[in-house]
Order: structure tokens, then C-alpha cells, then sequence
DNA sequence: GTCTATACACTGATAGAC
DNA sequence: GTCTATCAGTGTATAGAC
């Protein structure tokens, strides 16, 4: 296959900005682990390192779309779905030596001012999550503005969390931060069915 | 006085991380910036930029806990802290350009798993940051294992909002993030008040 | 289209003059 | 103790043979 070997190093980009994060990682290291002559890199990226981080982003951030999609499937309400992500980030975490999960936040934060190109991918990324996690939450009865907040509290719980079991080599960031956002979340929903309830009544009369 | 010049080039080193993080910063920008020759930086810190950037960390995990410990001073509980410290370090975000604000949150990704001794660094810097809010939770009220847990939550809603900050190069994370965590510790607190009166209605009888 | 050889700036670090 | 000159190595990127 003519791609296949373009998405090979696409593939060992994502992973070593993963652990390594972007200036860590250099051409030569992606290109070794990929078996990819140097030619060839610049050939199938002719926009070098950066353009390959837009495309990396651009890849990472479906992958993480895709999954969280697939947890929401798969798991029966608001609360179920964060212990599910988080605990399954945090084995990603303890199973590679915590160097794999959380695939941009390192990255984001490298580039967030002094790349804009790589930045925008992210913040496109932080964007889409965002978006999902709010129409989740709006689905459940909660309205549109606390919806928006709670999904930043999550999704900075999540690179928080990332960050704090990454340097402390441990889940347990993760799972504390995991039980406090369940607990969260659940005073949320019954807000969100007690006021529903009220409309109800003042409808009823 | 002697350790003047030591000093500067410490605290460039502490700027530029802060900006662009560990990788990105070269010690020819740091003797640059801090107007230092290379042999005298390499008087300085025998130990190169590993070292430098061990003693760096201990300073900015100084002055983070003394600004901690001066917001805790300043206000009258911990929901006016929390929303002093959010809206200061959001300040300091928007007027640097999203480049300053959070200064060990991009170093500590970087180093997590590819340097031991900075690693130790972090992890004791934000250790200590964990340790005053868990006492200072634990003194209104709340038990022990939910303090800890609450203040693994808003150290990740800090970082976690400070990388979403700086991505979107907007306040707006901050602003969010503080509301939902002022509202969970509000609740955290009204639950250590039930129970603490409950304990004291059992004492009673 | 694929790859080798190389360019050239810059990295962290050092040796040795003052 | 302070600094200049320079090192070997690596960074990204390219030219040009096949």
C-alpha cells in the first residue's frame, strides 16, 4: 500500500510526542523508529516536524474522540463513563511506566504560544472533547452554561490528573480525582431532576 | 554581592521554562537573557542544565507555596481562596500573553519519565502544595481521606485549567473550572457541618 | 518515487588564557 | 574566579544520485 508507510511514521510520531512530548523528539528518532529513510520523511511531510505534529494532532485527536464516543456507548450514564475513561487512562498510564496516556498534553502546553499552526490543532482537539462532553450533559437535563463549565472541570481533571499521576509515577491522582468528579456530577443531576420537577408542577397548575 | 549573578541566571531560567519549558529552553538563551558568560554559568552549576533546572524547581516550588500560603492569609475561607487564587493566576495568564501562569505545569510533563532528578523535584513541589490544602481542608472539617482527594481535584483543576487556558489563550477555562470547584467544596463543607452535628447530637443523647 | 550523503545552525559542555 | 574560544554531537532540512 502506497500510504502505509506514511502512516507508519505518522504512527511512531504519535507515540513518542505521547511520551516524549514535541521538542524532545527529534526527526531523526521518529524516522529511526519507523524504519522511514530520511528522504522519504521529507517527501511524504514536505512541511518537516511541524506539519507532521498538525497531522499527528489532528490523528491523536480523532483517536480520542472516537474513544470517548465509544465509552459513552458503552456505559450507562454520566457517572459510570468518567470512572470507566478515567480508570482506563490511568492503566494506560501504570502499564506503560507512565509515559502513554493524555497523547496532548504535553504537546498542547509546548506549543500553546510559540507555535500557532501546531496550537490551533489542540485547541480544535480540547474543542471537540468539550463539545461532546457538553451535549452529553444538556442531554441530561443540565443547562448550557453549568453543562460548559463542568465539562471544562472535567477535561482539566483529566490532563490535571494525567499530570499529577505522570510525576508522582502512581494512579492514585487519577482515582481521587475520578471519585471527586463522580460525586460532582451526581449533584449536578439531581439539581438538574429537581428543577425539572418544579417545571413540571408549575406546568401542572 | 557574590551570589548576585548565580541569582539572575536562576531566575531567567525559571522565566524561560515557565514560557516555553525544559526541552525548548537552551542554555545559550539563559546566558543570553541573564547577560552571563558560558564558562561562568558552567562555574555556577557544575552540573549543567540538569542541575540548574533541579535548583530552578526548588525555587518556583518556594514561591508557589508562599503565595499559597499567602492567599490562605488573605481570605477568609476556602472558597474565597480558591477564587483568589484562579483569578490571580488567570490575571497572570491573560497579561503575559498565555505564556507565564502555571510554571512547573509544562516542565513537569516534560521530565516525568526521561529525567529522575527533576521528576524527584516536581514531585516534591507539588507534594507540598497537596499537603497544605489537605491540612487546610482537614481543619474546617472535612475527614482526611475526602481532603486529600478534594485537593488532588483542584491541584488538577489548576493545572488542567491552566493548560486549557493557555491553549485557547482565554481565561474563560480558569473562570469555569473555579466556579465548579467553589460549588464542590461548598458542598464538602455543608456535609462536614451535617455530620460534625450529627456526632454531636449522638455525644447529647 | 526512493534513498544516501551532506549542509549548516545550534546544542550542551570544556579547556585553558587571563 | 572570570571569561573567550572551541569541541564533539545533534537538530532540521536539502541536494542530487539512482
Amino acid at each position: 500500500m502506497a500510504t502505509s508507510k506514511r502512516d507508519e511514521v505518522l504512527k511512531s510520531a504519535w507515540r513518542l510526542f505521547e511520551s516524549q512530548g514535541y521538542h524532545a523528539t527529534g526527526i531523526n528518532q521518529i524516522i529511526t523508529e519507523s524504519g522511514v529513510p530520511k528522504g522519504s520523511f521529507y517527501h511524504y511531510f514536505p512541511e518537516g516536524k511541524e506539519g507532521l505534529a498538525c497531522e499527528a494532532v489532528s490523528a491523536i485527536s480523532d483517536g480520542m474522540h472516537a474513544k470517548l464516543l465509544k465509552v459513552f456507548a458503552a456505559t450507562d450514564g454520566p457517572v459510570e463513563a468518567i470512572e470507566a475513561l478515567f480508570s482506563e487512562i490511568g492503566r494506560r498510564l501504570s502499564e506503560s511506566g507512565y509515559r502513554e496516556g493524555g497523547p496532548l498534553t504535553t504537546l498542547a502546553l509546548e506549543t500553546a504560544t510559540t507555535n500557532e499552526r501546531i496550537n490551533a490543532e489542540c485547541r480544535s482537539a480540547y474543542a471537540t472533547l468539550q463539545r461532546e462532553f457538553t451535549e452529553w450533559f444538556t442531554a441530561e437535563g443540565i443547562d448550557d452554561s453549568e453543562a460548559l463549565a463542568l465539562s471544562s472541570l472535567i477535561i482539566a481533571g483529566l490532563e490535571g490528573g494525567i499530570l499529577l499521576s505522570r510525576t508522582h509515577h502512581s494512579t492514585e491522582p487519577m482515582e481521587q480525582i475520578a471519585r471527586q468528579l463522580t460525586e460532582q456530577i451526581e449533584t449536578r443531576l439531581n439539581q438538574a431532576t429537581i428543577s425539572r420537577q418544579c417545571i413540571q408542577k408549575q406546568e401542572s397548575t
